[in-house]
DNA sequence: TATATTTGCATAATTAGTTATGTAATTAAT
DNA sequence: ATTAATTACATAACTAATTATGCAAATATA
């Protein structure tokens, strides 16, 4: 298939399926080859019953990894073709105990010198070949055993999306953002309060010259995430978590885990022993995120917002 | 899957079965995941639609490689989901020639990053693994282009079985053998003539002691099959091949081959330069046999078996 | 020009699997 | 000893492909 030269990896799908119905097609051939009255699809659950042991439906489902009502078809048509006999002894009456008839036994030994044939063949195809299709298949089966192919493509996602984003201090030309953004969060949850609107209207007066730091997360160079340590006034503490936000449409980039980063490492140099914030536990997000961090949280301290529900504190051990 | 530990190759359709069910679900849950409303079935045919160039159910059918029906269907869905337009301008009623929409387009934008990710996550697993399984099966699909896996193990078949098969020179224990066979074709075809019966009955005398050769073939130690180099009374031809003879249970072995082989090869060795034959045209398949060995038609000789109707002759060119 | 053949496609029926569902038999819990 | 939960399985409905079939349009042929 040329197609898949240009399509890429995404098509790994597409391919293996139109390669699996060739495989099938020529299987079916083979067992007509060899006059054996045989399908291709019986054979996984033929084998098992090969080794001579009674088994359950759901038994052989789980062994060839098929759903229970596949092997339930299947039994019937190898039963209508006199290969096998179910409802062998069991007490329990709800089993339906499977295994290999006279005639099955037959074709079992039939079975033999073909697959050692088409065993042969394939080895064959595998000594032509420079990549071992079935070797490649079992190491597939167990790397996605282990992380699965979505978990990896969120991976790759989220790395690719971490270039486009940059953490950067705060300059004039984001008050702007730094306003609107807060904004948007409080009106949409909250009322917007006198205290907000001081920092928010003057950051460089209240936040940066007071001895804080206000850093900004960019998107493709766009500010879409704004994060602040402010200084205290506390016998406490020295240093604040606040004025965290995130752009709504930008979410699942890790923008506020790399903000809460850029403010915790910041607060780490000033030489700060335990960082503050308070928020409101309607925001779950945000709190998961503090918690995330390694924030816990404290109680009974005094605050001047209304919306303020919960208080955390992250003990910074240097 | 451990079950194919035990299998063995012959379950290889069924490995890929159940392994592309694994992939083309973790694709859907990848979509899913990008909040992008598609389906992996989708996927060739988008693809080939985001080329821009409009197609017709069959051309698409043709590129990615499944029926007409098929693409018929799946176009059918996208323009469901608004993602095609269909009776695009064609002279030609017959035709539905179809292309993305704007939709379309704007997805196929979308799709994009998708891919790259997705692309990038399977790379990822192919450098984890020791064998790649992309390139083996595109090695798979060129090299069951060039011989497909159903002759491949009529191969193997062969090999197999040419192993059991040995020819081997006549001994006095092999009379009754060269007797039998013979006379079960003479008389399952004509009847047994007099002069039949004086060389199956003594073919020391009437052969051996002539100058001739006789081989027998034996499957499993088992004598099969046995054909004679008789020394003639000619003043055109030295040796003649008679008394060919493979037991009907063990045909498709090659056995009449192998018996041919070894006369002509016993008649070079004596240093004949033509050899002879006399037969049958009933007997379809071995007259097919001598045109392999090289035979060609005659005419006008006479023969002292009535049930004689055609006569080849071979030219040993040493 | 009329007729036969070919082409393009939709629709129907089939295949090999899947989930969803219902029911009887068994086991666990009160 | 009931009742509730679990289990084993069959059956039904769905899915993504396939072949088979039929019909209208276009092309070839006489």
């Amino acid at each position: 298939m040329d197609l898949f030269k240009k399509t890429g990896k995404m098509a790994l799908g597409s391919r293996l399926r139109l390669f699996t119905t060739r495989i099938t097609d020529d299987a079916a051939k083979i067992y007509d080859w060899y006059h054996i009255d045989f399908t291709p699809k019986w054979f996984p659950v033929f084998f098992i019953l090969a080794e001579d042991v009674p088994k359950t439906i759901t038994e052989l489902a789980n062994e060839i990894g098929h759903s229970q009502p596949s092997v339930s078809k299947i039994i019937k048509e190898m039963i209508g073709a006199g290969l096998v006999n179910e409802n062998q002894t069991s007490t329990d009456k709800r089993r339906n105990v499977v295994a290999l008839s006279d005639k099955g036994r037959e074709m079992s030994e039939r079975l033999v010198l073909q697959c050692a044939d088409v065993d042969a063949a394939i080895d064959g195809v595998i000594s032509e070949a420079h990549h071992n299709l079935w070797e490649a298949l079992e190491e597939w089966e167990y790397l996605l055993d282990h992380k699965s192919l979505l978990k990896r493509v969120q991976e790759q996602r989220k790395l690719r999306e971490r270039k486009d984003v940059e953490i950067v201090e705060y300059q004039e030309k984001y008050q702007g953002a730094f306003k609107s953004l807060n904004e948007e969060w409080i009106s949409t949850y909250f009322e917007i309060e006198e205290a907000d609107r001081k920092a928010l209207d003057n950051p460089k007066s209240y936040i940066l010259d007071k001895g804080g730091k206000i850093f900004v997360a960019l998107y493709k160079n766009e500010p879409v995430g704004v994060c602040s340590l402010i200084k205290m006034d506390d016998a406490n503490y020295e240093y604040e978590l606040a004025k965290m936000a995130v752009s709504p449409a930008i979410q699942g980039k890790s923008i506020g885990w790399l903000l809460g980063l850029a403010v915790v490492n910041a607060a780490k140099e000033l030489g700060a022993s335990k960082l503050y914030l308070e928020s409101n536990t309607e925001l779950k997000p945000a709190i998961n995120l503090y918690h995330k961090l390694g924030f816990k949280k404290i109680v009974n301290r005094s605050t001047p917002y209304a919306r303020c529900n919960i208080q955390m504190e992250l003990t910074l051990i240097n």
